[in-house]
DNA sequence: CTCCAATTGTTGCGATTGCAACAACATAGG
DNA sequence: CCTATGTTGTTGCAATCGCAACAATTGGAG
């Protein structure tokens, strides 16, 4: 091990990711109660909203939502049926895939954002304080910092 | 909204629910890499071994492991069928049901151990110094307690 | 005791995920 | 050009998940 991992290291990890994990389960309790979608719906017609002409190449998209690629094609297909996107070729590059959000797509956002908004500020806004958040971001961001993998 | 939330506190939320995605996802990763099973294993395995004559009732390591009950159900049924567990009636339930670890069990775990704690050293201890720790702890336990729900 | 509501755990079934293989195209090297 | 290698996105198939319904049992009210 890179160094002696503490005892209390790996307790404040398990607290990490169950508060984590209920967290996201209450949001998509909240979203659920509301009739709406999952939260990886609105993750997609969020990044798309924010893009440029509402669209983003698939794997651009893959990149902002985290989730694998082969799981992303079916999600675009399920919202595609459900009218919220499309898919148009990108002329310089015969592979690849534009995702472009539809209005109603653009509505859904909306829709959502209120539900969603409110449930970030229950469950986790309206639990800290700005020195909470400052400080939470300061150590997330350390983490963001992945250790370099084995040398190429 | 209880509160004004504030766009801050949406990107930090969205800094957290990101950071625990990729940790989770470079553990498991480790875990595979390492030909182990996923982590809930790891937990389910971990909680019995705790347990007093390592054995808990199925509801009771349900509130441990954070799964669904037919969830856990049917995880129960792949890691018994694995020879890690066992069910066992109980004498003053008779609807319940004891999950025992088997010494098999036993075994996965302590062979889990060191990959997973090299992995929560290497993605997430490394990277925090002790004051990291002890601010990141005191804010997760903030958000342990959850608003109350509505009131009955 | 008797009945009704609540608890405990399982299961059928359709939806979603993960893995591995794949097709189609791009890009670089000769 | 022509080939080898990398990139981009999709798909078949098996494993897993989520929901709703269920059986079995318990506990409490009358």
């Amino acid at each position: 091990m890179p160094k002696k991992l503490s005892r209390a290291a790996v307790e404040v990890w398990a607290r990490f990711i169950r508060a984590e994990h209920r967290l996201l389960e209450a949001v998509e309790a909240d979203l659920k109660a509301a009739g709406l979608p999952p939260l990886v719906w609105y993750d997609v017609v969020l990044e798309l909203a924010r893009a440029p002409d509402g669209r983003l190449r698939h794997r651009d998209l893959q990149a902002r939502v985290l989730l694998a690629k082969y799981n992303l094609s079916r999600l675009i297909d399920r919202m595609a049926s459900d009218g919220l996107l499309a898919r148009a070729p990108v002329a310089e590059d015969a592979r690849g895939a534009y995702i472009a959000i539809s209005e109603a797509g653009r509505r859904l956002q909306k829709r959502m954002w209120p539900v969603y908004g409110r449930s970030i500020a229950r469950h986790f806004a309206a639990q800290l304080d700005e020195r909470d958040l400052t400080e939470l971001d300061r150590i997330l961001a350390k983490l963001r910092a992945e250790p370099r993998r084995a040398p190429v």
